[in-house]
DNA sequence: TATGAATGAGGATTCATTCAT
DNA sequence: TATGAATGAATCCTCATTCAT
């Protein structure tokens, strides 16, 4: 008698294998890496502990599946950025509105972005995958500045990934240091007005920025 | 003869009491609040684990006490950034170097600023101490931002508040996402030419930014 | 050949479950809840202390299975006694006498039962089984009474649960006191001869006070 | 310089004891002696943790001091319940009831017998001192029953220890019980009428038996 | 006689992981 | 492919007791 493998088991599998990654990227992203339970992850699944050890040998190698899906998941996302205006300042602003938007969008990733950080990137670092996956996100901004130098209303000395840096690290602290910082300056990141009011201040930040002579 | 208080006995209680906060401060620092072992803390130190039960209660205490004792200290290290200079202008610019440098001098401390935030700040909320200390850090700027208005050299539209937040994201973003960033972009944060660079460009971001009428 | 749900794995959980629980018992009785070491518990089965966790959760748990088996056992074993003679005095007596041998074949039962009283019955409190449990033990006695009023040999006065209390008092003192009455007052209830003396009195006591009119 | 002995020093030395003693009595008698904790001890107390070893040696000799000094306690306060009437009915009535009040009176001796019970008597076995504490309690009984066998209406076949255990077991049940009993029938023991009728109860458990031929 | 600091041994609990089926 | 049972190695915490002054 031949085992035959069966379509549906193979779909199968492959479902438990990705509700195993959503819940582990839920949970890593909530409680980090130490702070996870493999137990907890286990228990909001369908399925059992036993499985996690069965699709990806361990708590290590979950979170490191988990890093590298989140990361791939959010380049495709970055790659559907897209920013069509022939006015290169315009054009800037909204890319920053829209990086603005984005990150609001992608808290969960940027959760765990912070606790890899924690963790001094090592397991990231272990990701060859990411390491070989195109570099991220500077081409839209490469083609902007460029038509804004072309026409002589950007400044000069300004690199593509300079701005990528001013306008991450505001979107990232939005999200990242919400708690912190509200708490000692008493402001509330997530309450609508402050939220627009900062939406639009990176706008003025980088265009201010990048308009000076 | 008088009989004082016995201040080296004293002072022993209060130098153990301040090496388990010392050492406490460096391991969650290094490991985050899961991560921490309590025994390492103790064997990092001449006491031992029960000390940390003895003085703090707890390992949840004894994290809370490295929170406010790092926000405390940070606090007074801000106090002491001074900025006299009469152009508005270079007063602004420095300032804003000057916190680039404070946060590379202080990586410990937004290292625990990031582990607090992953708890959704839920045991800096609980320090009552931090609430009541006066709010930081945002007289000097809006010293800078007054005179500069009065100038005319600052648009009037923006904040002490908002200044702090772009000058915190991009400081706090050099030392707290760092490893990610640095391994996606292949670029090398303590690189001595990279770090005078974002230096400079921290300037030139706010002061382009306040300048544009 | 049929695929059967597996028995014996099934039962070997089980049987884990119920040596812990036996041995838990045992320690329990012996030692009280706090002096109950979770470790000597463990040591005396086969099992490690893990499983106390697995299977009840902690030591607190534990001891309340231990609380709500003991009680259930009990029960069942109350049941079983039975005292058919239509002569209700004779009844009466009887009952009194077994309840005597009940108390003696069962003393682990009764430490629990002191430990739990020492405790201000906190965790029996939390037992909802037992409370659901349908009341105890009263009906045999109800009938006896009943009996006995109609013929009027039995003052009419008296309810079951009074009785209840006045037997229930005497066989429980008779093991929880044991020690201490038995020092001070230089008697030893173990001893046959008085053990004799002391079962025949509890029908003495009841019988006579239940026939005075 | 000589150091003399200052009255009050010894006096305050005594009153430092007495009241370790008591604050001990009131946790050994709430926890148990596992359950009591040397530091609630000391806490609830005016001196320190240091003065249990100073004074008692460790917990253990504290525990057992505590135990003696209660049982001292009681002996006396039994020497004082009187009973003078003629008539050996109404005595042993009176003696029943006022057993009863007393042991209400004294609660946190009774838990404390539990307690040693509990141990099965081990530390109060080392004590000699309460060894050669005359026999306690039986005289009075003693003498009622001789009264009441004199007049006829007695049963002979009952000695003074036989009527103290009924009694005892009785009164020591209200208290020792209250929980565990109270829960699963539904009854409240420190209710008033409850009370009373239980006080009742006992006066007429003892004379109905005690006045059968 | 008194005190605050200190401690080692033990005690409860948790965790990621593996085994048997 | 799946599962419930089992586990050893930590991990946090507590306790009675002693030390230095």
């Amino acid at each position: 008698m031949t085992t035959q493998p069966r379509p549906d088991m193979q779909r199968d599998a492959e479902r438990t294998r990705a509700e195993l990654l959503a819940v582990a990227t839920e949970v890593f992203a909530e409680s980090g890496y130490s702070g996870a339970r493999v137990d907890e992850i286990a228990e909001r699944t369908r399925t059992t502990k036993r499985m996690i050890y069965y699709y990806f040998g361990g708590k290590e190698q979950l979170y490191m599946a988990v890093l590298e899906n989140a990361y791939r998941g959010i380049r495709e996302a970055e790659q559907r950025l897209q920013v069509d205006h022939v006015d290169p300042v315009v054009a800037m602003r909204r890319l920053a509105e829209l990086t603005f938007d984005h990150h609001l969008d992608h808290q969960a990733f940027i959760r765990l972005v912070s606790i890899e950080n924690i963790h001094r990137g090592e397991y990231i670092g272990r990701l060859d995958s990411l390491r070989t996956l195109s570099r991220p996100a500077t081409s839209v901004l490469d083609e902007i500045l460029a038509r804004g130098r072309e026409k002589g209303v950007f400044r000069t000395d300004v690199e593509a990934l300079d701005v990528h840096i001013v306008i991450s690290s505001y979107c990232v602290f939005q999200v990242a240091n919400r708690y912190t910082f509200g708490f000692l300056f008493d402001v509330d990141f997530t309450e609508l007005g402050q939220r627009a009011h900062m939406r639009r201040m990176i706008g003025d930040v980088v265009v201010g920025w990048l308009t000076t002579r």
